[in-house]
DNA sequence: GTCTATAGCAAGATAGAC
DNA sequence: GTCTATCTTGCTATAGAC
């Protein structure tokens, strides 16, 4: 198909979603305006709306994408011979997905009160998808006594909760290597449960 | 000293205070505006001047009487005999404190970004002593042969996540009481650390 | 596809009456 | 001490020229 003379579309959508993604996490989404957005990526703010319904859509098809590639690397995790390994597995993958995207991550979960209650639960039940893969190997590492574990749930959420807080210290050429922390991660987390 | 008649500043002061704790909680410090939290309280808008220089003191003063008060609390906390003591009480002590002041604690980690740089460093100095309080801790009982610790500033800053991690869903008469949280949050971070 | 211009509204903060 | 009224600024989103 004919292209009209100075369109951009295909250049423009996504650095507009990157400067959206890198303003987010910066500044928060409430206090990023579009105009902003429109100057990082160097259109008017008019141009924006081209590209997104508007600002609550920006944010959310961010949202839903980092979740979406989230599960699908985990579900593409290859097998693991038994529940401790599996959590070995699981809980490097997490530090290493986590540490390659700090944006996403930090938008993912600091923004949830600035979406709409339906695009709310729409995340929200990505994230359980998520969580619900961890749950499922401590309960099968608790059902065959690998594990020592009060409650899966609590236990499913503070593991997370504890990866997830890499993301808001480390930085890139620091004391240790993206391996060296996810090594450090997993063994705590292999520690906090095993029998 | 005579007062004249519609004084009020002694109620209206920290009605103005909780309001604002309760609303940055809910939606976030740049999505509330003065107007709501006048509406709140039931005063006019430019009333809350009479009380706070501006917005940005009010979320400031919020934060570092959150910080200050743990940092005190901690500080008070009963000698224990030896690290694997002081752990258990530093972590139920912090899960009991965290549960209950929710949203201080929401803020205090939420809405960083939104402090003034002069502002945001004299609440990550205070911070940062806190942490010190758990990697001394640690560092004892590594050096007492007690703890067995890969890197002990990654170990603090992973224990404090996943503790902190207690206030986004802990929900007041839900399957767990707090001090059952506390006790499976406590022996969590004992067990990741002891040798 | 991008621009300029603007409608329509809400924000933070201040002035002055009472 | 609180009110009403207002200044100034900035926001999202849209209309229409090019």
């Amino acid at each position: 198909m004919a292209r009209k003379t100075g369109s951009h579309s295909e250049i423009t959508g996504p650095k507009i979603r990157a400067a959206a993604q890198r303003l987010f996490a910066q500044d928060g989404f409430a206090a990023v305006s579009m105009r902003r957005i429109a100057a990082e990526v160097g259109v008017q703010a008019g141009a924006l709306y081209l590209y997104t319904p508007d600002k609550q859509a920006l944010l959310f098809d961010m949202m839903t994408a980092h979740l979406g590639e989230l599960l699908e690397a985990a579900a593409a995790l290859p097998a693991a011979p038994d529940p401790v390994a599996r959590l070995d597995r699981f809980a490097r993958f997490h530090i290493a997905h986590h540490l390659e995207r700090p944006e996403a991550v930090f938008i993912a979960y600091m923004e949830l009160r600035n979406l709409t209650p339906e695009n709310f639960a729409a995340v929200e039940e990505m994230r359980r998808r998520y969580e619900q893969m961890l749950q499922a190997i401590l309960s099968d590492g608790k059902a065959q006594g690998l594990f020592r574990i009060g409650d899966a749930k609590l236990t499913t959420l503070a593991l997370i909760a504890m990866m997830n807080g890499v993301t808001t210290w480390y930085r890139e050429g620091g004391r240790l290597s993206r391996s060296e922390v996810a090594a450090h991660y997993a063994d705590m987390a292999l520690r906090a449960v095993r029998a």
